[in-house]
DNA sequence: CACACAACCTGTCAGC
DNA sequence: TGCTGACAGGTTGTGT
């Protein structure tokens, strides 16, 4: 479940290893991944430095020597592991391993392969098409109620699905709204672009109290998340209403109900969210 | 253009 | 125990 917790997560594991080391070794076990890996992917890698790791959105950017930039997605089920030495227990889902001079290595593992890499001139990152449009960091202090209500002006799409266009705000997933909609007790079926204003100013600080608070938790442990140095995340226990379908609410006691919006399951106190 | 929905791929779990 | 269907963190492409 990378949403931008389990990605700042999994960031910042990497780049306590990472940063300022040379990546020695690297082996792609198959050629794509969601799409195509690029040309002399490995080869491109292989013996740069790592200048350092950022994360826009849901994505890993390891910046490395040369002006070159590792674009990583972990798509729903990409994990990186980090280990003392080069794994002898490769496994059919690990499909991108690297090591680094001081030992290090890192294995990517992806059953669904939903995830995807790429490299590009860093000079030509921001207008990389992954990344092009992507709406604002919602922790960012540019993130405001007032941005977002422009973002949502004139949308008739239900709130739910206004939250998980990365276009609007970046980073959220199924989880993140959901949880954030009942933080600011908006419906999650309501048009976007009929929400109060003073509802939006509960909602944009709703969005990073609960980023904020599972970022630092270390991210969620939701299934089999494990963040890179293969310690369990546990902000799963403190999802208010996310997979609490019947439960009584944490705030009024009514039943959490289970709802599909966009094929996605939403999930939401009727009393609570109007 | 905005929006809804299917598709991508594999694993897990509930129910029979 | 084995089979089937529903469902899982995301994004993209297609159709209306």
């Amino acid at each position: 479940m990378p949403e931008l917790p389990e990605v700042e997560t999994t960031r910042r594991g990497l780049a306590l290893k990472l940063e300022g080391r040379r990546i020695t070794r690297i082996e792609a076990r198959r050629p794509d991944l969601r799409f195509p890996l690029p040309k002399n992917f490995a080869k491109s890698i292989q013996g740069r430095r790592v200048e350092a790791l950022e994360r826009r959105a849901k994505y890993i950017l390891i910046r490395l020597e040369g002006d070159l930039v590792w674009i990583i997605h972990l798509g729903m089920s990409g994990r990186m592991v980090m280990r003392q030495g080069w794994p002898n227990d490769i496994g059919a889902h690990d499909h991108v391993i690297f090591g680094t001079d001081e030992g290090w290595a890192v294995t990517f593992n992806d059953a669904r392969r939903f995830g995807m890499m790429d490299l590009v001139a860093g000079s030509k990152l921001a207008a990389h098409k992954l990344l092009a449009g992507i709406g604002p960091e919602p922790l960012d202090d540019a993130f405001t109620a007032k941005v977002l209500l422009e973002a949502l002006k004139g949308k008739k799409a239900p709130m739910k699905a206004a939250l998980l266009d990365q276009t609007v705000v970046a980073g959220l997933g199924n989880i993140y709204v959901c949880e954030a909609l009942f933080r600011a007790g908006i419906h999650p079926e309501k048009l976007a672009g009929q929400v109060k204003p003073a509802k939006l100013e509960l909602l944009v600080p709703a969005i990073k109290a609960v980023l904020t608070e599972a970022v630092k938790a270390g991210g969620s442990s939701l299934r089999d998340y494990v963040q890179s140095d293969g310690e369990l995340g546990y902000f799963q226990t403190r999802f208010r209403v996310y997979d609490r379908e019947g439960e009584a609410c944490v705030t009024c006691k009514a039943g959490v109900r289970r709802i599909v919006q966009s094929g996605r399951s939403t999930f939401y106190c009727g009393r609570c969210q109007k």
